[in-house]
DNA sequence: TAGATTGTTAATCGATTAACAATC
DNA sequence: TAGATTGTTAATCGATTAACAATC
């Protein structure tokens, strides 16, 4: 990795979604055998306050910086990791077994995270029974036995957004507690069931936005 | 959409990020036959603050609320979708024509923000010329070329971490400002180019850290 | 030693909420 | 009219930054 340059991110707020950001980045480091990190250098990376980065990794983490050689990578990605999870295996469903069911599915990266989809529903003849990135692909009539007997708690939804509707109020019948939401619709569910809406063309408007307001100035 | 439950959403902070959200909810009302809104529903299906709601959509729109009957709809998506810009084209680029680059390439949820993802960009010779959701794949080494004739201002990363930096220094010495970044990799850039990272994994991991710390207390 | 870098306390800043008068 | 709902001003809250003493 270079470092010549600064890294402008989009804006973030409070420890919890920066967090992951310092982990990404120190894992990276570390891949590079670089042994220690000063808070400056991270900041610079995510074009933050230094000072916001050991205020978040003090309350995330035991490992203490040192003066003049910064912290030392490898405790610090350890303490990150047990901190944000990453190393308890945790296990989701996805519904919809389209062009981005696929994608997810494949996607190697929850892995390293400790995530775990188990698998697939679709209505689609032609995939059921199939894998995909290793994952099985069941009929939707199979799902709520197959949640509830698992006692999956996290589902995605990846369908067409005309039935992410009924997908969710089936899920939420199941016992599911978190939705990751791809669909286009505002889903209605009750208090204690968290949505995270993923819609991927809204998150790049959003860039757009910024960097207009960006090159306005 | 059914009126009894709440909708949970995870955290956001600041106007700019919720008023796409309130876009995505008015025009699902809309497609319903709904005239009119309060910000108290807007609220309760976002699961934030009523004050917050009007607070935004006065900062936003030109629209005045009625007492008594809220907003009306229409207008409101109107002045909504002037103010986020999704009346005005924009055109990107993507590189990188794998799983996740087909998806977005055959997503047509862009094209509603008013975002058209031109063309796409591989070396794998199988694609080269194909079509997929009817934008070309062009060889890596026309990016060049085809990016500065077009004046394209915003990229999208969809290959590999390793290649991810090398992509993105193409990217930049063809005068891309804004990057929306599916790789796993922390990118540098100059100041003046701004980075979305979009790491799914990790996204769905921030869901499961507050799924659990809901279910703690 | 001098300088880089840390961790912490206090000050600032911005965003959210509470309170309330205005209005249909 | 009474009640629902608005828009706005002031108060609160939380997050970020500034200042600075401590330390290798």
């Amino acid at each position: 990795m270079a470092k010549k340059q600064k890294t402008s991110l989009v804006v973030m707020t409070s420890s919890r979604s920066r967090l992951p950001l310092y982990y990404s980045l120190l894992r990276q480091l570390d891949q590079e055998g670089v042994k220690t990190v000063s808070s400056a250098t991270i900041a610079d990376y995510l074009n933050i306050n230094p000072v916001l980065v050991r205020k978040d990794l003090s309350g995330a983490t035991h490992v203490c910086g040192m003066p003049k050689r910064g912290f030392e990578v490898s405790p610090l990605l350890a303490d990150l990791k047990g901190y944000l999870g990453y190393d308890k295996q945790d296990e989701a469903f996805l519904v919809g077994v389209g062009n981005l069911g696929h994608t997810l599915l494949s996607n190697r990266g929850f892995e390293d995270l400790g995530i775990n989809i188990v698998a697939g529903f679709d209505n689609n003849p032609a995939l059921i029974g199939e894998k995909v990135g290793d994952k099985p692909i069941l009929p939707m009539d199979k799902m709520d036995e197959f949640v509830r007997r698992m006692g999956l708690r996290i589902g995605i939804i990846t369908v067409p957004s005309a039935c992410a509707q009924e997908v969710c109020d089936n899920m939420v019948s199941c016992g599911v507690k978190a939705i990751w939401n791809f669909s286009f619709t505002m889903l209605n569910v009750p208090e204690d069931v968290l949505v995270k809406n993923e819609n991927l063309p809204m998150s790049l408007a959003l860039l757009l936005q910024q960097m207009k307001s960006n090159t306005e100035q």
